[in-house]
RNA sequence: GGAGAGGUGGCCGAGUGGUCUAAGGCGCAGCACUGGAAAUGCUGUGUGCUCCUAAAGGGCACCGUGGGUUCAAAUCCCACCCUCUCCGCCA
């Protein structure tokens, strides 16, 4: 959410970001319009209100002295009726308000490439380089059928398309990878893990920004309940309604799965496990100072990229531009997998500054040191998304034989188990 | 799921219709005292909105949340949420 303050005294400096992002003006102009007449009509009920309140106590003090005051209460009625009608407007009003303000899209930070489309988005930097097959790379989904580690089948007639099942080793192996990029983030990178709820509330939703907008995309269950898409919901809400009580940076990583309807994409992607429903991830979440926020998306960013710099993987870092970037974010940079079966870069990473975009939404602050309070600025990045880093496991990993062997660092999470074989495994 | 108790400022805690402008305590900050400290004393100490060119200063709202009654609500009424205790069910 925007500071409604930086929208009332520098609306062109909003246009622009808006229009860098191609966004669209419509719930400004409402914004600008209804923030101007709420004013007015504030000022108009609270002179009422200051009114009958003065006069109440006056009615107080006569009553104590035996005098009548029918006249007076009659016409402090009449004024609290009006009050009441002042109010319901400018509760009205401040609905909307609040509704067309979360439909904004956070503004661009200055350093980010122009664009409106990904065309546009920037290759920072570029680790290791595509392996050469002597042979031609399969699929994932090939390479996977053959070693027996998925069922997509069952799990289709079990729940539906797009919701993966993982069978003995391919199983292990998600789990040896979420150990390994728990153990990674807080050993090494400094995070406190947490577990948290995998359904959250609808406050929580609005405060890290899936909703309102995104409600076609996320799975809502029944007592109003919803299945997260992400852990950086419950990790940011953490603190929603907070002022922080710890000294800054606070640095958390959580693994969930995460459950996304993916709406209006049906028919891309739809094989394996590329684009799905279901997908388990490890998120990073950061609560900074204002002032450290970008430093701290750079260090964010080598966290995940050390995630893949250790499996080996070939990887290339984007950043994103404006028009690319998610509806919350100030900046992001993509990281992509090289996934030699599909001959196609893989998303399995989004590191993203929000600013106070969140914060302001969710009500999370701190205390600076000179005592005020103010919110913080919120990040998060993938650390990493699974079901993509296990494509490119599987993809550059496969041999001519069919067998695909494992990246070191993970050995030790498998069991010492180097590579997977169709009907066993090789030590 | 059933019964009961409770939710008040950074924290503890008083407050059952009218100077509540929320007592008192703790904590915190400043000052005084001190060679320095402790102890003690004094003063101050919330958030949001709004008016004002700004500052200074006004005003409004906030006692779990949302409604209602009243000239007037922390206080009365209704609904909901959460916490605790006991019972039931359960991995």
């Amino acid at each position: 959410m925007l500071d409604i303050k930086i929208i009332r005294e520098h609306e062109e400096v909003v246009r622009q970001g808006l229009a860098a992002r191609g966004a669209p003006t419509d719930f400004l102009d409402a914004v600008v319009a209804d923030d101007r007449q709420r004013r007015a009509l504030v000022t108009e009920v609270e002179t009422l209100k200051n009114q009958r309140n003065t006069v109440s106590k006056q009615i107080g003090v006569l009553k104590s002295k035996g005098q009548d005051t029918t006249e007076t209460q009659k016409a402090m009625r009449e004024v609290g009726d009006l009050i009441n009608q002042k109010d319901a407007e400018v509760r009205d009003l401040e609905a909307r308000l609040k509704d067309n303000l979360l439909r904004i899209p956070n503004l661009p930070h200055s350093s980010l490439p122009v664009g409106l489309d990904a065309s546009a988005n920037v290759v920072v930097r570029t680790f290791g380089a595509p392996r050469t097959f002597a042979f031609q790379p399969k699929g994932h989904v090939d390479v996977g059928e053959r070693l027996g580690i998925f069922d997509f089948a069952r799990a289709a007639r079990m729940t539906g398309s797009g919701f993966p099942l993982f069978l003995g080793m391919g199983a292990k192996l998600q789990r040896a990878l979420i150990q390994f990029m728990l153990d990674l983030h807080v050993s090494e990178h400094g995070y406190t893990e947490m577990l948290p709820p995998f359904v959250v509330n609808t406050a929580s939703m609005i405060g890290t920004g899936q909703l309102p907008k995104m409600a076609e995309d996320m799975y809502h269950a029944t007592d109003d309940l919803w299945l997260i898409p992400t852990a950086e919901v419950p990790v940011t809400n953490y603190y929603r309604d907070d002022i922080i009580d710890r000294p800054l940076p606070v640095y958390m990583t959580a693994y969930t799965p995460c459950f996304r309807r993916e709406a209006g994409s049906a028919g891309k992607e739809t094989r394996g496990i590329i684009r799905v429903h279901q997908f388990d991830k490890v998120e990073m979440v950061k609560f900074v100072e204002p002032s450290t926020s970008y430093a701290e998306l750079e260090t964010l960013l080598a966290n995940a990229e050390d995630v893949l710099k250790r499996l080996n993987l070939h990887y290339r870092v984007l950043s994103l531009c404006t028009g690319d970037i998610s509806f919350a974010a100030a900046k992001c940079y993509d990281i992509e997998l090289w996934a030699p079966g599909q001959n196609a870069w893989l998303e399995v990473s989004s590191c993203s500054n929000f600013e106070s975009f969140q914060a302001r939404r969710a009500n999370i602050r701190y205390r600076r040191p000179d005592g005020k309070v103010d919110f913080v600025h919120t990040l998060n990045g993938s650390g990493v998304a699974l079901a993509r880093l296990v494509v490119a496991i599987l993809e550059n990993g496969q041999e001519a034989d069919g067998s695909v062997t494992l990246p070191d660092a993970i050995v030790p999470y498998m069991g010492g188990v180097r590579r997977l074989e169709a009907g066993g495994v090789i030590g």
